[in-house]
DNA sequence: CTGTTAGCGCCTTCAC
DNA sequence: GTGAAGGCGCTAACAG
């Protein structure tokens, strides 16, 4: 371990003066001469700062945790990756913890977090909000992402209703007049189901069925097969998400209807998976990357004893090949899009 | 922030005292009664050791980091849960750097954990081995996971050969023949084919259709259609990876061959959408979160400075529904599996 | 421009 | 059983 001490010994000078190049901190108060020499016998002896020792000095970790359910399907990687840019360029570190949806553990994370003496964290919320979180929250800074299940805290989030919203409008634009919505019982899928309605609303649709799945996997399938199958009128389905939309695929296979000529879908979040199934789904994209690093920079302002407010960021709607003109495969024999049934 | 000291001042001993009483060690130097009082104390102010006192004092961060190139289809969020788990009863805390198979990326994540004063570093090698490593090395403890890349560094790896060898003999078992091999060009699918092959021979088959396919997604499927196509004597199909064997369930979907009736298809890694996939798929299950349990044990003790060696693990073939005698629909007349064709 | 002093919170060492 | 002293590596604050 190579300290400052001994960096000024080989140098001729003081601590502090080797102290001062290293940090650049008030370079006006070190000749370039002697900044020269230092840096030269800094690289030379392989210097690296000790950072127990900043921190135990600067009272900050220079650490902040995440904590999340889980990283599948490349979503929270995304995120990850973005936070991860912003971090690095601020000397922060992240902590990782998952939760695996398990509030006891994600208790456990939050507060090893402070044990830790993380100067902050990105929480990204279950549903159950650990009834600690007010005490924890006076020891961090913790900024949630994704959904905001704490009011007084700062939070970074999607406009999931405007999301969905781009993807209905698209579908009633393409003509379709029975849109069925396929979602799970979660935060964001009812919060999707509301800009759902307003996009048929607003094309003068008033009517949708709307089928609401168990959170297990098995089944999803023949569920959505059956809906189809009951509502024969459908034309399209939004679903609340790309894994579903996944589902609602495989179950118009089972049924024989061809996508998108007979059945036109739409998924969200833009999961790689969208790319990989064939055909590639058309989904609203979730900002993953820049939502990462809006929260890191939030995170670095709040700790810093800023006043910071909400962000609320918007979706892209990724046209691929799941979605059609209703009735595609006369649509070169009509002049434009279908005003009317 | 509650220091020791304001333990010692409210509980009229000394801090020392206090501190023994906090890190337990050498409990028969303090009296119960005195050890209790403090503790009370300790609890009612609320304290938490500072980490950074700590680990400027002990010469230890308790960081590790984890380096991997990225989080995708649950494989290593299994990993870190293991690891997170054995971390946290060992009070180490997990530093995440996601490479995205940047080898740049890669670098900087390393040098940046070593900058952090990591004591070690668990890591899963990409293909390029950055140049740096040897010298990095010298300063943290790396484990290596899943790929042994560099030798003179510990590795935790899992038997590729042996696992691929359990499901191809799995379909010879099921009385197969012509069974093809879907791999992608990497050093695990590379591997695996050797397995795959031990299988062939030890089942007195010499020769397997191989097809080795390039790493984007763009064309898979068709590529493997085609394959099917120009060996239409393939039964049965061993896939390198889940999500070729996934590929392979569309293509073969997309020929009409129903599934596991007209074709057999094993794949590899056991992840989520093995599970997902409509048949569920038989597949070689990687002890993902045992792995991580097991790297962050080495780890440990190879900070610790004891000898470590490499592990290799085992796998598990897990049947499911996408595997069936050769011939299924008349697999009842059949006494057993065919010996020979 | 340069140097000295002091202390962040913890715990090993030695003395009582 | 208990306590006092000292230092890990770093850097504000204050002299010169």
């Amino acid at each position: 371990m190579v300290t400052i001490q001994d960096i000024a010994n080989k140098a001729q000078v003081s601590a502090m003066t080797v102290s001062r190049v290293i940090t650049g901190s008030a370079p006006e108060k070190v000749s370039a001469a002697t900044r020269a020499r230092v840096l030269k016998i800094a690289e030379e002896l392989g210097y690296t700062p000790n950072i127990a020792a900043r921190a135990l000095r600067a009272k900050c970790s220079f650490l902040f945790g995440l904590v999340v359910s889980g990283i599948d399907h490349s979503f929270t990687a995304s995120i990850v990756e973005g936070i991860q840019e912003v971090a690095m360029s601020k000397d922060y570190s992240c902590l990782l913890y998952i939760t695996r949806g398990n509030t006891e553990l994600e208790i456990r994370s939050l507060e090893a977090l402070v044990a830790k003496q993380a100067d902050g964290i990105i929480w990204v919320p279950n549903k159950q909000i650990p009834v600690c979180i007010p005490k924890l929250s006076q020891r961090v800074k913790i900024v949630q992402l994704l959904n905001k299940e704490v009011d007084h805290l700062p939070a970074v989030l999607v406009d999931q209703v405007r999301g969905q919203y781009l993807a209905t409008s698209y579908l009633t634009q393409l003509g379709h007049r029975y849109i069925g919505y396929v979602m799970k019982n979660d935060r964001h899928s009812r919060e999707r189901l509301i800009g759902h309605r307003q996009a048929l609303a607003d094309a003068g649709i008033y009517s949708s069925p709307v089928i609401n799945l168990e959170n297990d996997w098995s089944g999803q399938v023949d569920a959505i097969r059956l809906f189809l199958t009951e509502n024969p009128q459908i034309t399209a389905i939004a679903a609340s998400t790309d894994m579903l939309a996944w589902c609602a695929i495989q179950a118009a296979g089972h049924l024989g209807r061809r996508i998108p000529d007979d059945l036109s879908i739409t998924g969200f979040d833009n999961i790689e998976l969208a790319t990989q199934v064939i055909p590639a789904l058309t989904s609203v994209d979730q900002p993953k990357k820049n939502l990462g690093q809006v929260a890191m920079q939030v995170l670095t302002r709040y700790i810093q004893g800023e006043e910071v407010e909400d962000v609320t960021m918007q979706t892209q709607l990724v046209v691929r090949n799941t979605t059609a003109n209703n009735g595609s495969r006369s649509v070169a024999l009509r002049p434009g899009p279908a005003a009317d049934r």
